[in-house]
DNA sequence: GGCATTAAGTTGTATGTACAACACCAAGAA
DNA sequence: TTCTTGGTGTTGTACATACAACTTAATGCC
């Protein structure tokens, strides 16, 4: 009786609608927050990444980042065009190696406050707990990633 | 003691980054399903919203959905050259009216069946409880975006 | 009426995204 | 050794996205 009918969300509402609004919305707090800095956050995003990583390859941020290969081959150049990244690589073409510059460097520190700020928004936006909800659903969907499912 | 010092995520996860994966991810679960019909899942959104309405403004999709007037203005297009939509205008320009053509909506009843597919996937992927997380975060979002916060 | 302001749409430019097709290389198989 | 195959990266094309600048229409003030 009354027992949770718990109104079935798969029936009505499209996931993939809400999700891609979501990340219209918030994708345009922090470029707004990190605009005075030339960067976006997708290019914050990179730049964290491969700087935490000291040397790594651009399939491994492929992996990561769950971005196309070749999405991410054009958004290392042009980072590399900045002056941001170094792309080392042993012959031409495979096996390159991604390396921050010193500017590369000194992005990441100017970034910081104004990442921060839009970080706060987002959190203000979202609440604590929408946060956590978010984080462990992108984990969860990396690990499975990792797993082929 | 231990007491639950509760990792703020703040300090670690970017929002933007994990939400941004997540979009990469779900956006290409569904665009893969809808291939088959020459439909993307943007374009499909636009379609229901605009078939719901009946008649609707570009003005009031673009609130909706959080989209950006220029945004629309192209993604309509194509969806004019498409032949799936009807832009009415009263004068050249403003104050569009937007209706889909017999063929607008034969397409969304094509796509229904592969949207299921797709959202049954999206569905495992995130479990019941994420989805759920996620739709509210939506919901919460476009609230407080309509009372100007 | 004439002018300023604002709202609505479009266009130029740039970035992010992915699929398909290609080039290139390395490692095995014959 | 030669051929094949799989992995890695780039390029062509197309779509999604947004900012800035512009055009046009509507509205209101004088």
């Amino acid at each position: 009786m009354g027992q949770d009918e718990d109104m079935k969300t798969e029936e009505c509402v499209c996931i993939a609608g809400k999700l891609r609004l979501l990340n219209r919305v918030v994708t345009s707090i922090y470029d707004d927050a990190l605009r005075p800095t030339g960067m976006t956050i997708c290019q914050m995003t990179l730049l964290t990444v491969i700087g935490e990583s000291g040397l790594t390859t651009p399939t491994e941020v492929s992996a990561c980042l769950q971005v196309e290969k070749s999405t991410l081959s054009r958004n290392l150049n042009r980072l590399r065009k900045q002056g941001w990244l170094e792309m080392l690589s042993d012959a031409h073409g495979s096996g390159q190696r991604l390396k921050l510059t010193e500017e590369g460097q000194a992005m990441l520190e100017k970034g910081k406050p104004h990442w921060i700020v839009a970080q706060g928004k987002a959190l203000r936006l979202l609440g604590d707990r929408g946060v956590k909800d978010l984080v462990a659903l992108a984990e969860l969907v990396c690990s499975q990633q990792k797993n082929g499912l």
